[in-house]
DNA sequence: CGAGGGTTTGAAGTGCATCAAATAGTGTGG
DNA sequence: CCACACTATTTGATGCACTTCAAACCCTCG
C-alpha cells in the first residue's frame, strides 16, 4: 500500500476534502479535525485491488481522482459491477454495519489518489455523535434509492434503454438540465467497463448503442458522443421505467 | 381505510408486537409504549392499495398477517416486484429519509392484519434517541445487503438457479439447516406471483421449476416441493454466486 | 513498425418472452 | 353434490434479445 503521509499542514487540506464530503458535512470542527489527523493520503497505480470481498475492512475510501470498479466475482470467473467510482465518491464506509466485512471487491481501473479514513474511526464516532449518525442515515438512504433503481432497471429495461439512462446521468452530471440543448459528452471510462457496469457485453453494448444512436439520433465519434436535446434519450429510456421524466 | 382502534386494555398488545421487531429493539419502556400509544390496528381486504409510489408518506406498516405485495409500475403498465413481506417485516419506514415520500406501491394480495405506525413519530424518534438511529443503521444495512444480494442474481443467475435461491431461502426460515435432510416446502403465495418475484413470466416459472426438478431432483406436487437435501439445491443454483454456500 | 488491448462486425446459439390453447384447481350458486 | 365460471398453471410454437465464438479493425504506445 502506497501511502503518502500528510505533513502537519496537510492536515488542513484533508479537513477540507472530509469537510466536503456530504457524509461528513454539519460535523463539529473538533471531530473533522479529528477524522482529518487520522486520514491517509493513498496512492494506487492501475490495476491495483484496494480490498476483496469478505475481507475485513480497516480503510474506507474517499476519492480524489482517478476511477475504482466495485464488483463481486463468482466462482466461475463472472463479474457483477455494482458501481465504478470517482472523485468525491466515498466506498467502503458500509461495512461498519456488516460485522466490518467489505461487501465486495475495489479495484482501481487507472491510478488513483484518495483519502483512507480509518473504519474504527467512523465506528465509534456513529455512536457518540447524533448529527454523525443522521447523515449516515441520509446516506444511506439515498444509496438505497439507487439500488432500487438500479434494480428496477435492471429488471424491466433493454440494453439501449439501459445506455440512454446512462448518457442521461452524465448529461446531469455534467450541470447540463436543457432539454432541448445540444451537449458533447465524454465517456467516463472505456467501453467494456460501461458494458460490464450496465450489466451487458461488450458486443452487445456496441450493438445497442448501435441501436440507441438510430433511435434518438445521438452521434457517435469514438468515446464522445453528442445528445441533441436529452428529450428524445429520456422518452426512448425512460418508457420502461417508473421514475418521472428523467428518471434520475 | 379499516382501523380498528386498539382499547386502552390492547395498548400492551401494540406494545409487545413492536417491542418483538428488530428495529425497535433496545428502546427504552418510555419510546415504545409512545410508539405502541400512536399506533393503530388496519384490517383490509385482499387487492387493496396501502399507497402508491409517489404518495406522502403518513405511516409504516409493522405486518401481522397476510401477505403484501412491494412493487413498482411503469407507464406502459409492467411491474417490478421488489419483495412480497408478511408477519414479522415492516415496510414503508424509509420514506422519512426520502422527503416522506413512499419509494414504490404496497397491495394486499390477500386479507392482511398490520400494525400502523405514524412516519412523522419515526421521525422525531430517530433524531431524539441515539439507540433507535443505530438500530435504524442496522436494519436499513441489511435491507441493503439483501438488495445488494438482489442486483447480483438479477445481473448473474438464469430462472432456473433463481428458483433455486427462493427455494434456499424457504428452507431456511423454515429452520432447516441440516444440507442432506429431506424438507418438504409450501410455496408461501401463488407462483405467478414468485415468478414475478423472482423477475420472469409465469410461464418461464413453471418451465424453469421443471428444469430445477431435472436439474437437482427436488419433487414437485401443486404447491408442495419436497427438496432431498439443500446441498443439491445449493451446488446448483449458488455456482454463479460470489457468496459462500448457502448464499443466504 | 509492430504488439496488444479496445472496439466492431458477423454468424450461430441460448434463454426468456410472447401468443395461443389446453388443463387443472377453486369457489360459486343451484 | 354437480355444473359453471373463473383463475392458476402447464404446454406448445414462435420470435426477439442478448450471448458466444470468431475474426477483423482500429488505436495507441513502445
Amino acid at each position: 500500500m502506497h501511502v503518502v503521509p500528510f505533513k502537519k499542514s496537510r492536515i488542513m487540506d484533508a479537513y477540507a476534502l472530509v469537510r466536503n464530503c456530504s457524509l461528513f458535512a454539519d460535523l463539529s470542527d473538533d471531530h473533522l479535525t479529528m477524522i482529518a489527523e487520522n486520514t491517509q493520503h493513498l496512492v494506487e497505480p492501475k490495476g491495483k485491488i484496494l480490498f476483496l470481498h469478505g475481507d475485513e475492512a480497516h480503510y474506507c475510501y474517499l476519492m480524489l481522482h482517478g476511477w475504482i470498479k466495485l464488483f463481486r466475482e463468482t466462482m466461475d470467473g463472472t463479474e457483477a459491477v455494482f458501481d465504478v467510482v470517482t472523485k468525491g465518491h466515498i466506498f467502503g464506509q458500509f461495512a461498519i454495519f456488516n460485522h466490518n466485512i467489505h461487501d465486495y471487491t475495489a479495484q482501481t481501473i487507472e491510478a488513483i489518489g484518495a483519502l483512507l479514513i480509518p473504519t474504527n474511526i467512523l465506528q465509534r464516532l456513529v455512536t457518540q455523535d447524533q448529527r454523525f449518525a443522521l447523515n449516515m442515515l441520509h446516506h444511506m438512504a439515498s444509496h438505497q434509492r439507487m439500488q432500487t433503481d438500479e434494480i428496477e432497471h435492471l429488471a424491466l429495461q433493454s440494453a439501449p434503454q439501459r445506455i440512454g439512462c446512462f448518457l442521461l446521468r452524465l448529461c446531469k452530471s455534467a450541470r447540463h438540465t436543457h432539454p432541448t440543448e445540444s451537449i458533447e459528452l465524454q465517456l467516463p471510462y472505456d467501453k467494456t467497463l460501461i458494458a460490464s457496469r450496465l450489466g451487458m457485453k461488450a458486443e452487445t453494448f456496441s450493438r445497442a448503442l448501435a441501436k440507441l444512436k438510430e433511435e434518438t439520433g445521438i452521434s457517435i465519434k469514438g468515446s464522445t458522443i453528442t445528445v441533441h436535446g436529452t428529450d428524445s434519450l429520456s422518452i426512448y429510456s425512460c418508457a420502461t421505467c417508473s421514475n418521472q421524466f428523467p428518471c434520475t
